[in-house]
RNA sequence: GGCAUCGUGGCCGAGUGGCUAGGCUCAGCUCUGCAAAAGCUGCUACAGCGGUUCGAAUCCGCUCGAUGCCUCCA
């Protein structure tokens, strides 16, 4: 299966069949959230893109090394050279020590990523960790040439580095557009071209993180931090860089730069990007105002939302988008997933019940193969999901009795469904609290419904699942029995 | 202004030039004491205008509209 695969490489602009460096193994490099606030649904979106696209390749036999950071440090709020960087910011805003800002939001973020069952990266490495690797790559570059030092101050000249790379390459842009879009120069600035950014920042006395170096005390500039570690974790090249589209311009693009000033050589083969989720069709951010944090949504306690929703139906929401789509936010669009998810965790459960038989009506190695040609064909989950359906519904048919099902294609279809569903889309049965208790007392009020119905006393029976229905359960009457679900 | 992306049925969303994804909603049918669930059927769309083609949602051009990036942002 791995030799089909293909995936849409931003640096080419096409899909392009995927080879990874070593036969076997994938270097994966995802830029991890800045930790100094709340990761919020958007932020969220891109790493559970990123998780569905490594737990495929896992699927797929390949040893991955999924390297995602936690930016713990630099990151200042603009291009300006006075302010502290966001920790430092915050950590005075709520009177606590930088670092303490650090882990409690890395803490934040770790949960939120177990809640939407997403698989910890193989690396999580912390830009604070990674000072002397990055003071390295500058020096590299400072002696190369690509970097000069101003007043502690270290920038990188992108100009000089255009001569001889494409500096815009990745996002199809010349250099001179990207100059015409950039505010001139004033008289007292230390950079030398309107491009060039910081790679090391000279510290104030006010500063509260900094570390010393060749220029002084200072702390890194953002985009040195990944370069850094993802040459440290994965090579000086390797195969997949991720991260949301709103880092291409400017965050990865400077990566390249730095990366091939210091190594010379171009250090990713397949740059991926996610796109964003947007709430009426505006982008999604802190800036706007029009996030909301993962636990709102769970609560439902926002104003934007109409109720609350449960991970497993966000994380489906999600994957019923491609990756690369925008994804717009709506009550309905999420409540029209929260049935679509309990739909396919149904026709899971059902399929315990079937009993084979000597023919099957439906070509369930098809359906096989249309899922990997799915996933094979740039991670397309909506067309998994599609086909997922599919199986809940040949599930459902032969329930019924109204289709057929061999020995050997139940096994297949079992496979299948819990392949997809649980270990490549990442979805999971919703853990219920008290399961064991609730079953006891649902046991005992469906008990006394059917003794109602057993002598028609039809008003008690209703009455019982009417107002079972207030709560959220839903009755089924079969010829084999009742059953009941929650939703 | 520059560089991109996108406009698909009531809603959300896939779509490699020809064989009408899928989910949700709504209506009808089967089943059922009634419901629910499940299955089946129906609502058959591609912003507009041209062009290429035997054939276009899909390629090209223009128009209109939306969004993103160009400053921190997943």
């Amino acid at each position: 299966m791995e030799e089909e695969l293909k995936l849409y490489n931003t640096l080419t602009r096409q899909i392009e069949k995927f080879e990874s460096i070593h036969k076997g193994r994938v270097g994966l490099y995802v830029c991890g959230p800045t930790v100094y606030s709340d990761v919020h649904l958007g932020n969220c979106r891109t790493f559970i893109s990123f998780d569905l696209i490594y737990r495929y390749l896992l699927h797929l036999g390949y040893k991955v090394r999924y390297v995602r950071n936690i930016t713990d440090a630099g990151h200042l709020e603009g291009d300006r050279d006075e302010g502290d960087d966001k920790f430092a910011k915050k950590a005075k805003l709520e009177q606590l020590e930088p670092m303490e800002i650090v882990q409690k939001y890395t803490l934040g973020f770790h949960e939120v990523m177990r809640v939407f069952n997403t698989l910890p990266p193989s690396i999580e490495p912390t830009a604070t960790g990674h000072i002397g690797e990055q003071i390295e790559m500058i020096k590299e570059m400072i002696s190369s040439g690509y970097a000069y030092e101003a007043n502690g101050t270290v920038y990188f000249d992108v100009e000089k580095y255009n001569k001889e790379y494409l500096y815009g390459q990745l996002t199809n842009r010349k250099l001179e557009d990207l100059l015409e879009g950039t505010r001139e120069l004033s008289g007292q600035d230390e950079k030398h071209g309107r491009l060039d950014f910081a790679l090391w920042i000279a510290s104030k006395p006010e500063t509260l993180m900094k570390w010393n170096s060749p220029w002084g005390w200072g702390f890194p500039g953002w985009h040195i931090e990944c370069s850094a570690m993802s040459s440290k974790y994965l090579g000086e090249t390797f195969d997949i860089h991720g991260g949301g589209m709103d880092l291409q311009a400017t965050h990865h693009t400077n990566e390249i730069a730095q990366s091939q000033a210091c190594n010379h050589k171009a250090p990713v083969n397949y740059w991926m990007h996610t796109n964003m989720l947007t709430v009426n069709n505006v982008r999604m951010s802190k800036s706007a105002g029009n996030g909301f944090l993962p636990g709102e949504l769970f609560s439902g306690d926002h104003p934007l939302l109409e109720k609350g929703y449960t991970p497993m139906a966000v994380r489906f929401f999600m994957m019923q988008t491609h990756y690369r789509s925008t994804l717009d936010f709506s009550n309905e669009a999420l409540q029209a997933s929260e049935k679509g998810y309990s739909r396919l965790m149904t026709a899971i459960k059902t399929l315990k019940k079937i009993t084979p038989s000597d023919v099957s009506t439906s070509d369930i190695k098809a359906l096989e193969r249309a899922c990997y040609e799915a996933m094979n064909e740039d991670f397309n989950a909506p067309i998994l999901v599609a086909n997922l359906f599919e199986g809940s519904r040949i599930i459902n048919s032969v329930n019924d009795g109204k289709e057929t099902i061999t020995t050997d294609d139940l096994i297949l279809l079992k496979k299948i469904m819990h392949t997809f569903v649980f270990d490549v889309l990442g979805l999971m049965e919703e853990p219920a609290a008290n399961q064991g208790k609730l079953d006891t007392a649902m046991h005992l009020l469906l008990q006394l419904r059917e003794e109602a119905k057993q002598r028609k006393d039809y008003d008690t029976s209703d009455n019982i699942r009417k107002r079972l229905e207030a709560f959220g359960f839903v009755i089924k009457d079969s010829k084999e029995g009742t059953t009941w679900d929650s939703n």
